[in-house]
DNA sequence: ATAGATTGGTTCAATATCGGTTCACTACAG
DNA sequence: CTGTAGTGAACCGATATTGAACCAATCTAT
């Protein structure tokens, strides 16, 4: 009786999965054949389906899974970060940094401002490359800080670990020189400034110069 | 019996750690296997897996213990993550996916822009609200997947796998109603269209607008 | 200092469940 | 009659859990 079976299992299957009924592992070809009356095989077809246009994933000895189901793994999310190319982190960073300081500008408090004033002095007076670095980062990262977006701030964070990884390194080493190291003091200062006036426009745009400046440096454009 | 035990033991211990229930140090994997009800290699899994994303440290002789709270680390930013606020991320999303639909008008595939269209189709015919749902993801998703921005792919899927825990669920719950579903498609199909046309600025704004429109809707202005 | 207890590390065989494959057989549509 | 689709069954290889044994590192009490 070939009555389309299988593309009516697959379209029910799709209704099911996507009403949550199944978290990440959906029941064995068996089970469900005994479930739909319907014959293993013809359950294998309709799986088959939407494996293929990636609705399920199935893995020999385990199970079929719902492809899109990450129950747990912000882990596994996390190792495909890991894979990021600066080129891609620089369009993010030139997407958030911005707004960061545009937040900050408006939200900071007094002491906030102050500590984002050191640490821009403390990179300023820096003598060598790895403590300038740091007081770089931590300039940055004190904005974010005082945007008052505890979700953007730990974003910020999570982008300053992928470049402390190998690949990064020896790309940061490159990019370093002394004639850099002023022109990111200036931009700097550029920023605070903006800052201290409370002008959100002016420090999302000196922000923005900024990282355009240090994108250029690190990408070679 | 592959009953997959071993990732709910995880996801158990996991909340037990975090929950502080242990403060440096966990029960012998022999006392686990004993509470949980499984032997000890089955525990031995769920403890490997914690040690893997760096949650947990195991020592010969001495025991296993919680990772040192370091606050650079992965799995310390992702649980503070998990404490994000619907405003926060809201403001984050105003940020990224205008930019995404942006990006996705000049690099996208005719293929992949087909994949964009047909999730949205399919969520404008959806007759349940989990259906919806799905594809509202879906859609969104993929227009981040022709972005052409690896990172920015990442960064949109770990927001969604923050969105699918409790606090988010009951508010989604409560925000829908068929009217909003309306409207919705209909924003979308503004977006899909400045997608199709190749303009960029259109793609953005028209996501913006639609944003906007979730923001008030999700957050109650 | 030594002995014994505790803890994680490793290995193994047995068993059960799962998807992958094949095949003979049946039913229907063209 | 032929091609297509479903049936039912058997068997394969992959994976998970069990239960147990033994090793090696560490700690504790003597």
């Amino acid at each position: 009786m070939p009555k389309l079976v299988a593309g009516d299992i697959a379209t029910a299957l799709r209704k099911r999965i996507s009403s949550g009924e199944w978290e990440d592992r959906i029941p064995p070809e068996r089970d469900l054949a005994g479930e739909f009356g319907v014959a293993r095989n013809t359950v294998r077809r309709a799986v088959g389906l939407l494996e293929e246009d990636g609705t399920l994933v199935r893995q020999v000895g385990r199970g079929t899974f719902v492809a899109a189901a990450d129950p747990n793994s912000m882990a596994a999310a996390f190792t495909r970060m890991e894979g990021t190319s600066p080129a891609d982190m620089m369009e993010i960073r030139l997407l958030l940094e911005p707004a960061a300081a545009g937040f900050a500008a408006t939200n900071a408090s007094a002491g906030e401002l102050n500590a984002v004033r050191d640490a821009y002095q403390t990179a300023c007076e820096a003598t060598d490359m790895p403590e300038f670095e740091h007081w770089d980062a931590e300039f940055h990262h004190r904005i974010f800080a005082c945007s008052r977006n505890e979700f953007l701030k730990e974003l910020h964070n999570l982008m300053r670990i992928l470049r402390n990884q190998s690949p990064w390194f020896e790309m940061k080493k490159r990019s370093f020189s002394e004639e850099r190291r002023q022109t990111y003091c200036v931009e700097h200062e550029a920023i605070l400034d903006r800052l201290l006036r409370r002008d959100p426009e002016g420090a999302r745009a000196a922000m923005l110069a900024h990282l355009q400046t240090v994108a250029k440096n690190l990408l070679g454009r």
